[in-house]
DNA sequence: TATTATACTGTATGTATATTCAGTATAATA
DNA sequence: TATTATACTGAATATACATACAGTATAATA
């Protein structure tokens, strides 16, 4: 697809604008009042470049057969892509966080509701993350990865406990999850003894009151 | 608002799916085709009939100027759930809460996301609900309401400015707003002197990381 | 019983509207 | 340099369309 000019994203923002308001799209006439243009050809001629460039379509002899093509990928995303999300609860047994006995319900949240992309939801037991403002059953958003940076507050697994917490590295072989809350320990982590394992990352947080 | 008749119901149906398949109103010889009709008076009388009935409006003189006027109940009701909620800030001056020049962007979410239902989103400044876990950029989900109670954190205005602070009424003309943070104070409102206002009530919250 | 709402056909008409043609001007390509 | 795309004004016109008027018929109210 060609590229839009700014004058005809105005007007194709202006149709957009018109329908929005009135339920039905604009004349001609309508574009130019709404544009300023004195000529109904000025409105017509963004048309058909509209038309040619696959952003609208125009039905041939049509009053206000004007109907916005919604190709952009993003856009059909973000109003149609709503999917179901699992739930789970902070599991001790080392069980896979994702098995079907952990999952607490599905709920339906728009893929792209955090600026990053998620995989699940995690129930939080405790308030060793409450200086983060993440309190007791509150649902973080996890996305699975093992790409986590200092400062990045992590999903990860000692032993067969879930935890949640800041993650730093200060050595190759050596992990500190340390946790937002004075009344709780940083926990040291020898990666050479201890069983140790990076679920996902916190991208986002929902809470119900 | 009247009972529609079947086939004026019919009537409305064939005028959405005429807007869904091209993206534009129906004129009244399209319903005429589509329905069966002959005349294109039997179109115009249902469309007065549906216009007096509130079903749809009809913009005078100009063609295809019908739209469909969409009533909230059957709307949460029937479609997706899936609603564009605004996302204001903490608005200084005493300008209306849902001002378009308050509006930062709109966020589709599932109107069923919370337990309960919300009117708009609330970019949240400052950190004086730290220990309610409500921390600074957070977005909470503000129901819009005047039914508060002792223990809520409501959603107030005291003269021009909007704070979000937990509830508390010792008094018929007394209501005091307390922070969930030791650094700051309680406030305390005489009713009879001051300017104040509940916009609403928090009913969840929305954090992206 | 008279009146009103529903549910149509059929004709007519002013105007709202799409659309073409004729120009002017500027910037970007080939 | 010639050509094409963009960005307009201005006028003309065939037709798409809303809408009024004149009827017919049935069922529900008042």
């Amino acid at each position: 697809m060609k590229d839009i000019t700014p004058q005809q994203n105005k007007v194709l923002d202006c149709i957009k604008v018109y329908i929005k308001e009135t339920g039905f799209p604009p004349t001609r006439s309508d574009i130019c009042k709404e544009m300023g243009f004195k000529s109904p050809n000025s409105a017509e001629t963004h048309l058909r470049a509209l038309e040619k460039k696959g952003f609208i379509s125009i039905a041939s002899g049509a009053s206000r057969g004007i109907s916005i093509i919604n190709n952009d990928i993003k856009e059909e995303a973000s109003s149609y892509n709503s999917n179901e999300y699992p739930i789970v609860g902070l599991v001790a047994a080392g069980s896979p966080t994702l098995a079907s006995e952990n999952i607490e319900k599905q709920v339906n949240c728009p893929s792209n509701f955090f600026s990053t992309s998620f995989d699940y939801f995690l129930r939080v037991k405790g308030l060793s993350m409450k200086d983060a403002g993440i309190m007791e059953d509150d649902l973080i958003a996890v996305k699975k990865t093992h790409d986590v940076r200092n400062g990045d507050i992590v999903i990860a697994r000692i032993e067969d406990e879930v935890t949640v917490k800041y993650f730093r590295k200060p050595a190759e072989d050596m992990v500190i999850l340390e946790p937002a809350n004075d009344d709780f320990n940083d926990i040291e982590i020898n990666l050479r003894n201890e069983d140790f394992f990076i679920e996902g990352k916190y991208v986002g947080l929902i809470r119900e009151n």
